[in-house]
DNA sequence: CTGATTCTAGAGCGATCGTTCAAGAACGTG
DNA sequence: CACGTTCTTGAACGATCGCTCTAGAATCAG
């Protein structure tokens, strides 16, 4: 795609993912507005103009920051569920395990950063609130489009409302987010995904 | 128990209460840390000298906010449908649809103040984060005590899992809540309600 | 080497943060 | 009235916020 550009001028002393990674963890733990650029500098290894020239500003960061959380394994399992599983319940029933497993993790923070890192945010930050509220209910859309297929596939009973199902499992996954944060264990989680799956239509499994 | 106690100097110009409730709504709306003092003072309709010879510091005027919350109708009918309802079923049914219909509710900021208002906060904040989380963990052992209750009378069957079905509907509510700020209607999250019940043990109902 | 280019280092910008303080106003008491 | 007490007012404190700027270091082209 982009041309290979020869490379003039000093190089950078800094990996860009490595960084990247750093900023990650303090905004998922933290949160957007309650990281400061202070912390991100520090833990990034770099001085603010390098912060500055190499992402633009703070929120242009976090909203890189989030795209690479999305492609990595703990933001993407969401999509690879629904996407490879050939049953609409496979899907759920992995989707669920899966957020079990991923959310209270030690080797990352606790919970989806989707989900929490931008709850609370002044006014002038309401943008990066609607960025990532956008983001969740984008898959609440892809819930209800994986379930509206399955009903018209048949999976799903005439009587089932896949829209109704979509927010059901969508506020499950959000609290088990907030669940995991708040100290809940993988065996606590995996417990509350297979009573969420009780709600599935014909009582199937 | 006080002493009448002789009223002596100026009286204060604003009503307490009134200007709790003022201080209520933004932190509900926005959060501990994304709530200045200075908006505090202009919707309080006082100077930050009157508030914190009132209130003490912001730290503590949040505590007071959320204890007045915590005797407020939307942010008691947890503790009043446990408390109220004969049967656990008929405790977690109640309290699922309150929370359906006042989560989304016009009339103030959505969701529940307890479970958002402090969700991104910065290390030296961690104890308001902290002081919440315990709130909402002591809500989780409410629910399973109610549960434990319920299977020693024999309303749930020895089979049932009274921690994780504990875990689950407080995962549901909380949920609930993220999904009220996300714009959910009080219809989805009616439906959601009665998705919820459906993990309730023997598909009673 | 010189020059152009790109990055780093670190001081420092204006704004806002939570909080405090001094001066004065409004009350009950003597 | 003066006095003691309590509250209000508005300025201002030091700290931190996100961000910018300048000087210099490191590279490539010629």
């Amino acid at each position: 795609m982009t041309a290979p550009e020869v490379k003039r001028g000093r190089p950078p002393t800094f990996d860009r993912a490595t960084a990247l990674e750093a900023a990650t963890r303090l905004f998922w733990e933290h949160g957007y507005e309650a990281t400061s650029v202070g912390e991100l500098t520090r833990a990034m290894g770099i001085r603010p103009g390098s912060l500055y020239s190499a992402f633009g500003d703070k929120k242009s960061l976090f909203k890189e920051v989030v795209q690479a959380y999305g492609r990595s394994p703990v933001g993407a399992f969401v999509g690879a569920a629904l996407a490879e599983e050939p049953t609409a319940r496979g899907a759920f029933r992995r989707l669920l395990r899966e957020a079990a497993a991923a959310y209270p993790d030690p080797s990352h923070p606790a919970g989806c950063l989707t989900i929490s890192a931008a709850t609370n945010v002044t006014v002038q930050d309401a943008e990066v609130a609607a960025f990532l509220r956008d983001l969740r209910n984008a898959n609440l859309a892809a819930f209800e489009a994986r379930l509206l297929t399955a009903q018209q596939q048949g999976e799903l009973p005439p009587t089932a409302n896949p829209r109704a199902l979509a927010a059901y499992f969508a506020a499950v996954i959000q609290g088990m987010s907030q669940r995991a944060r708040d100290g809940a264990t993988p065996a606590e989680l995996t417990r509350t995904a297979e009573l969420a799956l009780a709600a599935w239509p014909q009582g199937q499994g």
